[in-house]
DNA sequence: CGTGGTGTTGATTACTTTCAAGATGTGTGG
DNA sequence: CCACACATCTTGAAAGTAATCAACACCACG
């Protein structure tokens, strides 16, 4: 059983101000802060109320059992907006994986921006909703081959896909252990589907064999 | 492995108007529909844009893999919203599990509720992260007691719980096979966790040793 | 060039699924 | 109201997949 504790590594410090978020308006500009790796952005319990955009970078949303078990429920890359909740507290962690640069978008009392924030919201709940089907009834070589199509088409469909996160997120985000991440791999490379050009980079040689096992 | 194809059985028939919905306006009003039985409220590709509110009975919200396989994604019980979809097909299956009533609250064109449904939405998405860790890192018997546990707070925390829906329901809900849910029950049953009234009834005799098992 | 963290591979164990048979429950028609 | 039939559920035995335990390899860092 592999077990976590939630850990606050370093505070953020701020940076410049680069790119617009095209979809929400001046008001709700905010400088970009820097989350070093394996920092918190926020904790379970803590208030929420804003919500970030990630700049550069990627960011791991998880919760944590008693015993330390944890579930990575979604990862954030470079674009990405992360952060609403329900209710005013948040629900689950967010951690920087990598050195990361991250907007926080705080919402002005009374600004009612709901009418942006719902599409968010429903991409999320999809996203959501789609890998509960993974880990209901997908098996291991079936989920890797979820995640790497997944992160494939988000890093705009080449073939080279950069992999951000260690062996042990991937395993927390797909309900798997890392020895049996590894083995995938392992398995997946032999049949020449994919290429392991280091520890965070793969190759998709047979993009289509991949997207057949996750039907 | 178990398999389905999703099957349409009868068109719904309109019957009376009873309770209104709290939290929308008298313009969205709409008359209640009657489902039967596993009759389809809506299928995966057909176009989205209105929502929906359970007035009696109980829905079943799934996907679907090539192979049959199923997952259900949400279980809707009396008084609950479900339907809101990010962009305009719907993504997933929706079934009436018993005969079931359902108000369906068509959006008018142009009309913002958005400031309504963002809640809704988010409440869904919070739902569907807390089932991933369900999925992605608890064993049979922890699912089934974070199963009843949720189906109990949502009967009002009532010792007794009605379970509407059928073993594979719940199988195709947790991830697991009906063989496997049956022996969790039996086992839950041996231990005087909980007591098995019928088929469709328990009772929770040990409320916190449910409540343990789940964290 | 060590050293600690991360990843891989192998052997064994454990849990859930699959396959199979029997029991229970429900609905229908006589 | 009872009897039959079909569907659903439960239980048992065997098989399969992933987890665990363990050792080793690789990589990045100081």
């Amino acid at each position: 059983m592999q077990a976590y504790t939630a850990s606050r590594i370093s505070l953020p410090s701020h940076s410049a101000q680069p790119s617009l978020p095209a979809a929400f308006g001046r008001e709700t500009q905010q400088p970009v802060s820097f989350f070093p790796a394996g920092s918190e952005i926020y904790a379970q319990g803590e208030k929420a109320g804003s919500f970030y955009q990630v700049e550069f970078g990627a960011v791991r949303i998880y919760r944590l059992l008693a015993d330390g078990r944890r579930q990575i429920s979604a990862f954030h890359l470079t674009g990405e907006t992360f952060g609403f909740e329900a209710g005013t507290t948040h629900h689950f962690f967010a951690e920087a994986i990598n050195g990361t640069g991250v907007r926080v978008l705080r919402l002005a009392a009374g600004a009612d921006i709901s009418h942006q924030l719902l599409p968010l919201a429903l991409k999320g709940l999809t996203r959501a909703q789609e890998h509960l089907l993974v880990l209901g009834r997908q098996n291991a070589i079936e989920r890797v081959a979820a995640f790497l199509f997944d992160m494939a088409e988000r890093q705009g469909g080449l073939r080279q896909v950069e992999l951000p996160m260690s062996r042990m997120d991937i395993g927390d985000y797909l309900g798997l252990t890392i020895e049996t991440v590894s083995r995938v791999f392992t398995r997946l490379k032999d049949k020449g589907v994919i290429r392991l050009l280091n520890l965070r980079n793969i190759e998709i040689v047979k993009h289509e064999a991949l997207q057949y096992m996750i039907e």
